[in-house]
RNA sequence: CGGGGUAUAGCGCAGCCUGGUAGCGCAACUGCUUUGGGAGCAGUGGGUCGGGAGUUCAAAUCUCUCUACCCCGACCA
């Protein structure tokens, strides 16, 4: 491709709205531009790597024995009634009309669709097990859509569905689309890691999450040094401490502590560690409000508290007028001592003696406080989020956490849509049975931001060779005023195009230094530059995106030495 | 949806407080010079100052209102 062919609408400014790296070089590279709120068109040179991943995809896929099909991204409401989820779903599903004022949504997602389609397909379950994908534009509302293409409404997504008689037979294809994943991720060139995942509201259990690595990531990851174990922190549990809990020395004494609300407040103010502090959150529960009680250095994980049964999902607190009104003072001041409502106890706190806590008066605090004495013993549950340092819950090594975006989600969905839906086959004795169901996702376009937040420096993008809009940067110094190097260059640019390889030539009468940059910010991982002086030698010049210095080549083996290139 | 902000040329911003000719840098266009790391000089084009209403002789500027967008929270590929 000739530059001056192509759209390079590169900034050299970056766009104030744009928060994260990815965003803001997707931006001044020209890969993409924003039409409103979460809405993005796609430029010539982001559409190349958008394309490039779609393909990646698309071959493991076909691999892995799915077959592709497409189906439409407006759907009619009736699907979504039929398997509840047009009452579930909320206001992030869209929903339309047409002209008859019959009601569709915009697909946020497709079990409904596909297991309408399979059901009326598959009859018998010698057809099955069947797996069937779709790369497609889904659209879901998102109360804030942010970071660009990483959190849009619109986006591309690749959702594929496999349809089963049994268990057995859908673990073997979730088995096989995990190790298609783990595939499609190394051949995109990216560091990743697959984790185990909560299955949130699509239903079903056994589900596993992959994680493009990288520390601008929204999600954080906890993985064993020593053996496999790897899981969204959302999901890990906490074993309980096997610590003794320490001897009573203190009495209980009520401190004033104006104006101390948070831990941090509290803890300098009373020379206390945090881990000596006990924090209290009020939230919903299923019968009026719950005292969730943690130590002071931990963090609540909502995901769990609100798979306990006393507590409501999703996990809701409670507002500040609910708690003057039950409680009688404000939040930061809190505590479980003689409180009126259930009190939930983390493991974290069981065994601590001589405790802080809030004294359930404005302005006042507890110290001294102990277990059995002053209050009942707890009852223990497993709510805080994993630390680093933390023993793995297989019994393995301890945690690290680690920081990812979250590209691809596998699940197990069980017959959660077929039954609503009646999906059934025949079975082997002519007997009507529900199918059995997986679903497999990842977030194509997502991606593509992911790869940038993982792999830039300050100059900008440097793309993975699989993903790379271009693979080879061409650029004449000053190639109007010599018809040598024009020459070579266009020699080159011919040869580089007949051998397949994707060549942008940059024959724009630019100052060497905007070529540079542009070719830069684009990410291209190969570099040729000719310039008379290299010409005089016989030479052009090679720099990968990554190298530190550029090297001379001899004119007559630059085809060959960028094959060779190539290939490694 | 709750809290906080912003809206002036394609992009980044000033002007607003204290009402009176709409400006700067980048980008774009023309010419000359320059040419191995985002050039210099000269010139040119581009604005319903987010929309509507009000106050005023006069509104980018003051008041009211609507809208869009951004940031913090819950959701998710």
């Amino acid at each position: 491709m000739r530059v001056s062919q192509f759209l390079l609408s590169t900034l050299k400014e970056v766009p104030t709205d744009a928060e994260i790296i990815s965003h803001q070089l997707m931006l001044r590279a020209g890969m993409i531009r924003k039409l409103a709120s979460g809405l993005y068109t796609w430029l010539p040179l982001g559409l190349r790597t958008l394309q490039k991943i779609e393909n990646i995809v698309r071959d493991e896929m076909n691999k892995a024995g799915a077959l592709e099909v497409l189906m439409p991204a407006v759907q009619p409401a009736e699907l979504w009634q039929e398997s509840g989820r047009w009452e579930q779903y909320g206001p992030e599903l869209l929903r339309i009309s047409d002209r008859h004022n019959r009601d569709f949504c915009f697909g946020p997602t497709h079990e409904e669709i596909i297991t309408n389609l399979i059901r009326n397909e598959i009859r018998s379950y010698k057809q099955l097990p069947a797996n069937f994908y779709q790369i497609q534009t889904k659209f879901r509302d998102e109360i804030r859509p942010r970071f660009g293409i990483m959190r849009a409404r619109e986006f591309l997504m690749k959702d594929a569905y496999s349809f089963h008689l049994n268990q057995e037979s859908l673990q073997a294809t979730y088995d096989l689309m995990y190790e298609t994943y783990i595939s499609i991720f190394n051949h995109l060139g990216l560091k990743f890691r697959a984790v185990i995942a909560d299955s949130g509201n699509i239903g079903g259990n056994n589900s596993h999450e992959f994680h493009v690595l990288a520390d601008s990531g929204e999600d954080a990851i906890a993985y064993s040094t020593n053996g496999d174990y790897a899981a969204n922190v959302e999901m890990v549990a906490v074993l309980p401490s096997t610590e003794q809990r320490p001897q009573t020395t203190a009495e209980m004494v009520t401190v004033e502590t104006p104006n101390q609300h948070t831990i941090e407040e509290l803890s300098q103010f009373l020379q206390v560690a945090p881990n000596q502090c006990v924090k209290t959150l009020i939230v919903q529960g299923e019968e009026g409000l719950v005292a969730l009680v943690l130590r002071g250095d931990h963090t609540l994980n909502a995901i769990k508290a609100a798979k306990l049964p006393q507590v409501s999902s999703p996990l809701t607190f409670a507002d500040s007028d609910q708690i003057k009104a039950t409680i009688g003072c404000d939040i930061g001041s809190i505590g479980p001592v003689d409180l009126e409502i259930p009190v939930l106890v983390d493991n974290g706190v069981a065994n601590l003696a001589d405790f802080v806590c809030g004294a359930n008066k404005d302005g006042q605090h507890l110290t001294g406080v102990n277990w059995k004495r002053d209050l009942p013993e707890p009852q223990l549950v497993d709510i805080r989020n994993v630390e680093a340092g933390d023993p793995s819950p297989d019994g393995d090594g301890k945690l690290e956490i680690a920081r990812g975006i979250e590209v691809g989600h596998i699940f197990q969905l069980g017959t959660k849509y077929s039954h609503a839906m009646q999906a059934n086959v025949l079975d082997e004795n002519g007997k009507n049975t529900t199918m059995t169901m997986g679903c497999y996702g990842i977030g194509v376009s997502r991606l593509v931001a992911a790869a940038i937040e993982q792999n830039h420096d300050q100059r900008g993008i440097i793309w993975p060779q699989a993903i790379a809009p271009f693979t080879v940067a061409l650029l004449p110094m000053n190639m109007h005023k010599s018809q040598r190097l024009r020459q070579v260059a266009e020699d080159i640019y011919t040869k580089l195009q007949a051998l397949g390889i994707e060549v942008l030539f940059d024959d724009r009468k630019e100052r060497p230094g905007i070529m540079f940059a542009d070719s830069e910010l684009i990410g291209i991982p190969h570099r040729l530059v000719i310039g008379e002086r290299g010409l005089d030698k016989g030479e052009v010049e090679y720099k990968g995106r990554r190298d530190e210095k550029a090297q001379p080549i001899p004119l007559d083996n630059v085809i060959e030495f960028i094959q060779d290139k190539l290939k490694s």
